[in-house]
DNA sequence: CGGGAGATGGGCT
DNA sequence: GCCCATCTCCCGA
């Protein structure tokens, strides 16, 4: 069955092409106000300190990606095409530059209040297979931008064990830098990646 | 059901 | 002023 049980925070003290890959089928808890909602992660992206001209982090530090400059396991999350949120797990030791975007998530606690949010999904397949979806239906936005991912009300927990030949990679979705690498991660047949 | 374009605003050159 | 780590609607088939 799924661990809850949070992560400690040297977990996620790995580079980020290593973290990618050990999120997937950890579970993301939000106790908020409304409710509380949880899924598996089945999907991610890393962005690397060196050579990667997408990560937000490689033009040096700004206010908007400060974060990332940081300790890890923090949330980093900004705001994209205007109506959007973006979550990300800093990666690597501070001052590093490392990320983890996270792409999907499969549903497992607080279907009800994500559907809420979601008011414009028609199936529970549509509620959390992106990345701007999965914000939306977990409640995520800037308040939460650097929140401490291993502490009430908002954590990783262990999840579920998953096997190493289940995981497979392609290149990033949704830019045009470095687009060759295979940087993206998923759970092979899992119905909630996003698709292409 | 698949492709394409519009929405929409902050960050950076 | 242009570029986005996106999503949804609308169209044609």
């Amino acid at each position: 069955m799924i661990d809850y049980e949070p992560l400690p925070e040297k977990y996620f003290d790995k580079d980020a092409l290593t973290l990618a890959q050990a999120l997937l089928g950890r579970v993301l808890v939000h106790h908020s106000p409304e409710g509380t909602t949880a899924g598996i992660i089945v999907e991610t992206e890393a962005y690397l300190s060196k050579n990667d001209p997408a990560c937000h982090a490689s033009r040096g530090k700004t206010k908007r990606n400060a974060v990332m400059f940081g300790p890890p396991g923090r949330a980093y999350i900004y705001f994209i095409y205007g109506m959007y949120y973006c979550f990300n797990v800093v990666a690597n030791a501070q001052e590093i530059g490392e990320a983890v975007l996270i792409r999907a998530l499969e549903p497992v606690e607080g279907q009800e209040l994500m559907r809420k949010r979601r008011k414009k999904s028609r199936s529970f397949l549509d509620l959390t297979n992106g990345p701007g979806k999965l914000c939306m239906a977990m409640g995520i936005d800037l308040q939460l931008n650097g929140f401490p991912l291993f502490k009430f009300p908002f954590y990783l927990g262990k999840g579920i064990d998953i096997e190493l030949d289940m995981i497979k990679s392609s290149g990033r979705i949704g830019i045009n830098q470095a687009q060759d690498k295979p940087w993206r991660f998923f759970l092979q047949g899992n119905q909630f990646v996003s698709r292409r």
